[in-house]
DNA sequence: TATGAATGAGTTTTCATTCAT
DNA sequence: TATGAATGAAAACTCATTCAT
């Protein structure tokens, strides 16, 4: 019956302009989500900030809501890298610390992206993919600990939860830098890094008489932060 | 500025009837910031749920916004109780601990509350006196903090940062209760508390030939959870 | 869980001069949606005609839509009564008739809700119950058709194309009453209810020499309108 | 009023592939108008069915209400043939009832150019020029109509008004033909025409006892529809 | 001649707030 | 003191039209 068959309603723009304009907004959609928040981050605003006009942000999106998740996906799929990027064979204690250091980094150079993806508030509004993608990278976060649990450098519990624990407390540290209060090698994010260790290893449990600790062979102490 | 003090506009009702239409909408409101959120939390809906008319909230509160404000306040004083409670000469792990335990039973109770007070996502919304409110609760557990660092409890850096982390992770275990999936006595809230505790106290050094640690002396090893 | 049961989300106001004003937005509404069509009518249009703000629109009609099919139910309603009080013992033909002579006068009076109904160009816009009810009201009229042609009073062919063609001649007529060509009582409406009925009525066949019809006895040559 | 004809802004393309391109749009807006409606048929769609860009659009016609336009005069051009090739000599009641079978077949195959000059929806749409266009045709149609009148094969009162019943009659059946209801030989569009005709025919009066009928000597039994 | 990215005025709808009763 | 109808500014989104390439 139509001679054409009729092509996706809105083909997104392709040109390399077009790509452009499409990432302004995007950047001024992350600025502005992560600063006022979501509802507060209207699409005038988003406009402005981008330099186009309002009509302009919708060839781009379909709407707001999936601005807001691609720009989410996107900025989840940077903070991937460096665990991907790190090496599965070195203890997890070395992992964690190498992401987190590269997050520091990142979190100093791109802090936006940061605050999307470790902010707590975006959850609500994620939808099937995004939460899907987000949940997907803490699960492999786990299974590491998971790993490092059946070697006995986790703490016992549900690795679940020592995961959370761990990512919560660099997200303290990455928000500091996102907000400029910390450089990206301060030494507080170091301190920070070993406590977030130290909150989810395998305890150094009471010594024996002899001086030797049960089930924690691999106490790495040197981990510890600088005493004092 | 004004030497005679402005008159107030419309009077707060005083009645006890008044009061409890006003307990009844704060709880109404409550209820729907913390499950929708904020700006998803329409006037309509509030009033519906507090059983009153619309305009009936303008009476009790000049606007949406002192609403939610007060509300908040109201909650960070309730959570501020066993805090206050806790007797002061008891080293700070065992504060910290205390506190931590019943606030796990408020979480059971009140939900909400727990929810509004310990939920990242209303500070972008608090206004000066909440945030001040806030802050200066966050600045009483952190005296405590930096006096346990004084008498060598807590781990080295500044006593802030560790305050932050040892309500990040017991924040994190609240919420779980909060949402039903833990109660408030659950096994896993207990080795939550102790990661906290593990995460800025001071970190036991390599361990001596004769098995005693340097600088370290309160080391508590009780307080490591259940090992496997 | 919720003390009080949640109540519709938008309670319709009750009062009397809420009536008054969801009366004048559905006048307003009328009006428009029949001299320039549901599209060309804005909201602003509605409101300003009806001498309300905007949003009043939306405390008595949940959309724009609704408003429409709210509107053309009234209007079917009350086009429906003059049918409803006539009566079922007399033949078709003077049913229709009278029918059509009541709708006449309702035109004069209510152009814009004669317009409504009886205008093709609203169909696409119903809803399930408004698409419903205009079609329960022409099987009604079907039927009677249907039981006429069972007495030989109607033409062979199917009943529900005999209402459809009485219906729309009859519109044309009402039409021009509406839009004040015609007066109620114009002798060119009641030549055209003839021809109307014409249309539909059973055809008096070619006389035999001796006067009498083949195959159709009951040929009511009476019914055909005033001669000349 | 312009003594140098004012030149044309943007000279419409004039090459064979853009008399191609042309049709293409039109015929897709065609198709589309009549589907969904004129404000529902957006220009993105528009182009989409056409295969073309949207700019595109703009080459060939001024704007979206000038398309509708030009394509319903183009289509009311092709309605108007079948009148147009009828002979002038032969009785009203032939040249109508050859026009209408000839229209079946053009609903068949053209079915949205039927819908589009037989449904009222667009009225009121059309300019001075389509308007004009539609009345002249409906004019041409009445004079025939008042010739018929004027040798008593047309029932008393106003030729135009017979003219519109007639067309309103027939155009019933043309939608259903148009809608794929009906075949263009269905009886029922036979049955259809003939009802037609007796609408507007001049009506066989009351036999007088000799079987004569006064005042309609042409009366045309012929036409009375197959009995059932 | 055709393209398609950009525009911005205009659309429907929401909702915190006011105020006469 | 409580009500609830009314408000209007602002939100997200649409789409006919323009114009540089």
């Amino acid at each position: 019956l139509t001679p054409h068959p009729v092509p996706p309603r809105d083909p997104e723009p392709r040109g390399r302009a077009a790509r452009q304009t499409r990432d302004r907004i995007a950047r001024a959609a992350l600025g502005l989500f992560t600063s006022r928040g979501y509802r507060e981050t209207t699409t005038p605003l988003i406009a402005a900030r981008a330099g186009v006009a309002e009509g302009t942000i919708y060839r781009h999106f379909p709407s707001k809501h999936e601005l807001l998740n691609e720009v989410f996906r996107a900025a989840q799929r940077t903070v991937q890298e460096p665990w991907k990027a790190s090496d599965p064979e070195r203890p997890v204690r070395e992992r964690l610390d190498a992401v987190a250091s590269r997050w520091g980094t990142l979190a100093a150079r791109e802090p936006d992206l940061i605050r999307l993806v470790f902010g707590d508030r975006y959850r609500g509004l994620l939808d099937g993919r995004s939460a899907t993608a987000a949940r997907d990278f803490e699960n492999t976060i786990e299974r590491a600990i998971a790993a490092g649990k059946a070697v006995g450098d986790i703490r016992s519990g549900p690795a679940t939860l020592w995961a959370s624990v761990w990512l919560r407390v660099i997200g303290l540290g990455l928000e500091r830098i996102a907000a400029g209060a910390w450089g990206p090698d301060d030494p507080a994010f170091t301190l920070l890094r070993a406590a977030a260790w130290d909150a989810i290893r395998s305890v150094p449990l009471p010594q024996n008489a002899n001086g030797t600790t049960i089930n924690d062979p691999a106490s790495d102490d040197s981990a510890s932060g600088a005493p004092t």
